[in-house]
DNA sequence: AAGCACTTCAACCGCACAGGT
DNA sequence: TACCTGTGCGGTTGAAGTGCT
């Protein structure tokens, strides 16, 4: 059932006649969607782009519902969709990312490019799953840890060196995530620009499940020079791996402007330099807390500077992570 | 060839959240 | 503040494909 390419170029925008976009009867068709029904919606994607789901449905003659629309659009219609199976390296990185973020499936996809939620979270459930517990892992790190439940204790585990105190499913979690993903991306700058040959992995230390404590904790992270001592896997040290974001994205698109609508990327240096800064604000837009962070860190401005973000070699990081530490899994089922 | 079991994956459902009124 | 609408997410379902007997 391995869905087939999508060919654009054989479809041609239809002649806009508003008359023939209308709905018929009102009734919505559900279940599976015909051939024709993919060509008026990518015509009119094409020629529209995305705006109101409910009125591409309406506008290109669909007789969905705009949220069929949205799905079919992303989970197979989307041009920049890869085909075909997983690589090895994308599995390990969905078994790693899994262990890490748990079932935010969106969050994985958005490190997979080309890759739907809908098709790792299918992947995840019909393949990996399925395997036996120590198998699942291909190398390192953590186990998968299918609830949200362990992902937490986990994180317990993570900081109990520290006496901090579990972090839990909660709004601040997404504060959490996002000075772990700035510590990521602060590392990787740090590691690609001193040469380090220590393993390219992610860091969770020094985070509290105060939001502020944890921002806080993310500055130290970012302004302290010895940063790479972190990762030496000292008592209460541990190293976990995500890739940031924004490395995945520039392997196709090897510059980005920073000076777009999002107000939170006009913020500039003050604490901590610029890259730093803006991995920070960055993750912090991709967990929702943009203007916790924001604050914290009060900016001035970005400007207007295109800034080209590192490359990042997925091999080597995966060699690289069989140094990661592990943390055990902790089965509450 | 037919029937059955299993697997894959597209699509739906329900819920949460944000923004507008 | 309450309600409505649009959007996004994760869980689940069921049709279609595949393999085995």
């Amino acid at each position: 059932m391995r869905k087939p390419a999508v060919d654009y170029s054989s479809f041609t925008p239809p002649s806009s006649s508003s008359s023939s976009m209308k709905n018929g009867n009102g009734k919505l068709r559900k279940g599976l969607w015909s051939p024709e029904e993919d060509e008026k919606l990518i015509s009119y994607m094409l020629r529209n782009g995305q705006g109101c789901w409910s009125d591409v449905a309406r506008n290109a003659g669909l007789q969905r519902c705009g949220k069929s629309c949205r799905l079919r659009w992303i989970n197979y219609l989307r041009p920049d969709l890869k085909r075909g199976a997983f690589s090895p390296h994308e599995e390990e990185l969905i078994v790693q990312l899994h262990s890490l973020l748990g079932n935010r499936w969106s969050q994985i996809a958005a490190r997979l490019p080309g890759r739907t939620d809908n098709e790792i979270k299918n992947f995840w459930n019909s393949t990996i799953k399925k395997r036996p517990k120590n198998n699942a892992l291909l190398s390192n790190t953590i186990l998968p840890s299918p609830s949200d439940d362990q992902f937490s204790l986990g994180l317990m585990y993570m900081q109990q060196n520290h006496q901090h105190h579990l972090i839990h499913q909660s709004s601040n979690n997404n504060i959490f995530m996002a000075a772990a993903d700035a510590a990521t991306c602060s590392y990787m700058d740090h590691s690609s620009s001193s040469g380090s040959s220590s393993s390219p992995s992610m860091v969770l230390n020094h985070m509290n499940t105060n939001p502020t404590s944890l921002l806080m904790s993310c500055d130290m992270l970012l302004d302290d020079p010895s940063l790479v001592d972190i990762y030496n896997f000292g008592d209460g040290l541990v190293e976990l791996y995500v890739p940031p974001l924004e490395t995945i994205i520039t392997s196709s698109n090897t510059s980005m402007s920073f000076n777009d609508n999002n107000s939170i990327l006009e913020a500039g240096v003050n604490k901590v330099g610029h890259h730093q800064q803006r991995h920070i604000m960055e993750a912090a837009d991709r967990y929702s807390c943009g203007s916790d962070v924001q604050e914290k860190l009060s900016c001035d401005s970005f400007g207007e500077t295109n800034i080209r973000l590192g490359e990042w070699d997925l091999e080597e990081l995966m060699r690289s992570s069989e140094t990661a530490y592990s943390v055990p899994h902790i089965d509450l089922q």
